[in-house]
DNA sequence: AACTGCGGGGTTT
DNA sequence: AAACCCCGCAGTT
């Protein structure tokens, strides 16, 4: 990637990090040289400098849920993060991975949120808090100043990520253009060739169809895992449509299957049934299609989930990847691989840390999240747990190292959109592998994706993700994905061997 | 209905 | 003083 590097000169993790400026100095850089791509996903101790028109960062978005907290400096915006939603019961979804909801960002809308059920299994929703600076939630700030949006994010979070918004947005127009075809009568079209297109999942970013015809998300179901996907098909166009609805009504609230890895097939190695119940987080007391199909009238959700159950078939290999990890609680080449991906990036820990560090899938800890910082976090969390120059000093070294190390921590963890979740499903397709590590809970790409030539390319060499830097189209809007960054080719390697083992030990 | 940003206010270190 | 958090308000989406 270092070629990568120097063409995309203001490439994400790179610059921003190089710089010498905290977001609390009172006079920031000027005319920056170079600017970042807009990341949805920072996480570390990272800073991004972006162009003031970037309408992502003027809107201070991030894929985290990330609320306002007040910090009594009207020139510096900062957020922290509220983590993700998931299941009390830590149940699995029908392709084996967990549900990963985006929390209300609204306090009201937030505990009305948590006292809905889990569309799978009906427990108790759990809101898994961030604690990933020092325990206390990652923070985000903002500065705008001159032409540059200054971005500076401290912590690593310790939990999955949730939905992104930019998915929930997605998913909701989405679905409101599936609630109004429905009006229509195209709506009865023939949709073969779509459903062939989910089926196939050649074409592994092309989820958005399936996205906008949640029918034909029931009709996936017909190429893996015929029990979830039966119910849909017989669905009436009117209850098709009142599914729809109530998925809209969930709003974000389940992490859209397509959004996660699009390719089942790669993530779901036997019937997703059998598969399903010998998993360990399962802990429905029957099929799930009996159950869900049989109480859809009981609660508003389980019409959801009947759709659900299609869509998340393609959710993902995450979810695979954490049954199989936990079926091998042991972890041996696990955490070692991750602590040692972690070694000596004390500052950057990526989502690979905190994968690693996440309790959260065993399924003997269902849920619990552990408020233990990660292992590598204290020693940084310690210094930089303000936005004082302090803690500045600190970091800076590693900055030096953004390049490798933050480039592996973005490139693994956040940086990117769709390229990290397209990338890494494209890893797991090639590697059967449970590139889920590194995405750990980012349900990200879904919807068509234009994935750059490149990003093929790479699917089938396999190593960098971060070489592409695909980005989606979301209505008239383009995610910038953040570009991968010299350096972290190598470190990818490296932390990926152990996986290879370990996955294939476990398949 | 939610999201977002602002800002008052309280607590802790 | 500097962080943190909570809460409510108001404008926007």
């Amino acid at each position: 990637m270092p070629a990568e590097a120097g063409q995309q000169a203001d490439g994400a993790c790179s610059h921003g990090m190089k710089l010498s400026w905290d977001i609390n100095d009172p006079q920031m850089p000027r005319e920056p040289d170079h600017f970042d791509r807009f990341c949805e996903w920072p996480d570390g101790y990272v800073r991004f400098i972006y162009r003031s028109g970037e309408k992502k960062a003027q809107r201070h978005l991030s894929g985290w849920a990330m609320r306002n907290t007040n910090n009594h400096n009207g020139h510096i915006l900062k957020k922290s993060c509220l983590g993700v939603v998931v299941c009390a019961r830590d149940c699995a979804l029908p392709d084996g991975s967990r549900l990963q909801l985006r929390p209300a960002i609204c306090d009201k809308a937030r505990l009305k949120q948590q006292k809905k059920a889990c569309p799978n299994c009906h427990a108790a929703l759990e809101l898994i808090p961030c604690r990933g600076h020092s325990g206390y939630p990652v923070t985000n700030f903002w500065r705008l100043d001159g032409n540059a949006i200054f971005f500076q994010a401290k912590g690593v979070h310790d939990h999955p990520r949730p939905e992104s918004k930019s998915e929930t947005e997605a998913r909701r127009s989405a679905i409101k253009r599936q609630m109004a075809s429905f009006y229509q009568p195209q709506k009865k079209r023939i949709r073969e060739p779509e459903a062939g297109e989910n089926q196939d999942n050649g074409g592994h970013f092309s989820n958005i169809p399936s996205l906008e015809n949640p029918e034909e998300f029931d009709i996936i179901p017909d190429t893996g895992f015929p029990v979830p996907g039966q119910p849909c098909f017989s669905f009436p166009n009117s209850d098709a449509y009142k599914a729809t609805c109530d998925l809209a009504a969930f709003q974000g609230d389940i992490v859209p299957p397509f959004q996660k890895y699009p390719n089942p097939r790669i993530f779901l190695p036997r019937p997703p049934c059998s598969y399903e119940l010998a998993g360990p987080g399962y802990t429905n007391s029957g099929p799930y299609y009996p159950t869900l199909y049989k109480d859809a009238s009981s609660i508003p959700d389980d019409t959801d989930w009947v759709h659900l159950n299609a869509l998340q078939y393609n959710i993902n290999s995450y979810g695979s990847f954490e049954r199989s990890f936990d079926f091998t609680s042991k972890q041996p080449g696990w955490k070692p691989a991750l602590g040692k991906a972690d070694l000596g990036e004390s500052t950057d820990h990526g989502q690979f840390q905190a994968v690693a560090a996440r309790p959260y899938y065993n399924p003997e800890l269902p849920c619990r999240y552990l408020t233990t910082a990660p292992p590598s976090a204290p020693a940084l969390q310690t210094v930089i747990t303000t936005t004082t120059k302090v803690s500045y000093q600190a970091y800076q070294p590693p900055a030096l190292k953004c390049c490798d190390n933050v480039r592996e921590v973005t490139s693994l963890s956040g940086c990117n959109y769709d390229s990290e979740n397209t990338q890494m499903s494209i890893y797991l397709e090639d590697l059967d592998l449970p590139a889920t590590v590194a995405m750990a809970a980012s349900p990200t790409a879904s919807l068509p994706l234009k994935i750059p030539g490149d990003c093929r390319t790479i699917r089938h060499t396999l190593p960098f993700p971060q070489d592409s830097a695909p980005s989606w189209t979301d209505g008239a809007e383009t995610w910038d994905v953040c570009p991968s960054g010299p350096g972290s080719t190598i470190g990818y390697s490296e932390r990926i061997s152990p996986f290879f083992s370990y996955d294939h030990e476990d398949f």
